[in-house]
DNA sequence: TTACAATGTTTTAAGTTTAAAATATTGGCG
DNA sequence: CGCCAATATTTTAAACTTAAAACATTGTAA
């Protein structure tokens, strides 16, 4: 994203782009495709059931663990801050689709789990959602499928290194 | 995401995981790089610049277009909705880097651009911004970076092609 | 045991984001 | 012209999000 308007004037509205980095481009290319995905994930959870993507995500993580999971877990999957999961929680709780339920060794912390309520309408949800992921990716051939989460796989490596 | 506790008990905790359809596990995966990549952004915007994503994204379109856009636009190339960029040009033109200028021939409408205070702020921001993702990204092999960026143009034309 | 650092969660304050409603302007079309 | 749909932006209300501070509990170590 080097900005050389200073020194080159731009006749063409891509001529800044194609002097970025390739690895600016690919960034910003990553980013459009989970922004378009996940724009049309939120419409579809907020047409059809009334919900939003935060909430979708919180019950998509407690299905995954029939254990259960802690708060700290929640915002670690879910890759958010603890005080979000907080409040997302208080509102799943109102409904009656979670509970926290105290455990034994520890006071500070609880196990969080779906009610049965909160499965029934999860598997509604996810029923959907998965559809609606298999229908925005699934024009890829496997190949791309295979190349895409190999490489991807190697990023989410290279950005923890690099993180250290 | 299918939900199959119901049916199936899971005895390990990536068992439904190892259920869900390869592209509800690549969709995640995308979303995870994306995410960590974001945050690390995020945080060092905060702790460098004092600045947000959503602001350096704003200055970074404008910078890219040197005629100046309109909030449509800025809207749409942002992926955001009209009443977020409308907030966020109010701070970032209180604070002097952009400024709105009438178009001649629409009244609705007008032209948005860094101001020379906003351009030179850019310009020292996005050298850090493409540093930072080169050392995101750069671990990549130079086939890694070609096959992904054609892997994603496909997933690109995909997505906009399943939403019609 | 008492102090104190570490851990786990919630609260707080500020800011972001969205969808929808409201506002303003333009461009037909009768 | 006058009406009305389409376009462009802003406002609004509700929800989400974050970083930091506050709170509560645990573990450790003098």
């Amino acid at each position: 994203m080097k900005n050389r308007e200073k020194f080159v004037p731009l006749d063409h509205e891509s001529r800044l782009v194609e002097d970025d980095h390739h690895s600016i481009r690919l960034w910003l290319r990553l980013l459009t495709c989970t922004n378009m995905i996940e724009a049309a994930l939120r419409t579809r959870l907020r047409e059809e059931f009334g919900t939003t993507l935060p909430r979708f995500d919180f019950m998509a993580q407690l299905a995954r663990a029939s254990a259960g999971l802690t708060m700290g877990e929640l915002s670690k999957q879910m890759m958010v801050s603890g005080g979000n999961v907080s409040g997302i929680a208080n509102q799943l709780e109102n409904e009656g689709v979670i509970h926290r339920a105290p455990l034994p060794n520890n006071r500070r912390t609880f196990c969080v789990k779906l009610t049965d309520e909160g499965k029934a309408r999860f598997a509604e949800m996810a029923r959907a959602h998965e559809e609606w992921v298999i229908e925005l990716l699934g024009g890829l051939s496997g190949d791309d499928h295979q190349r895409l989460m190999a490489a991807l796989k190697r990023v989410k490596l290279g950005i923890a290194d690099s993180l250290k």
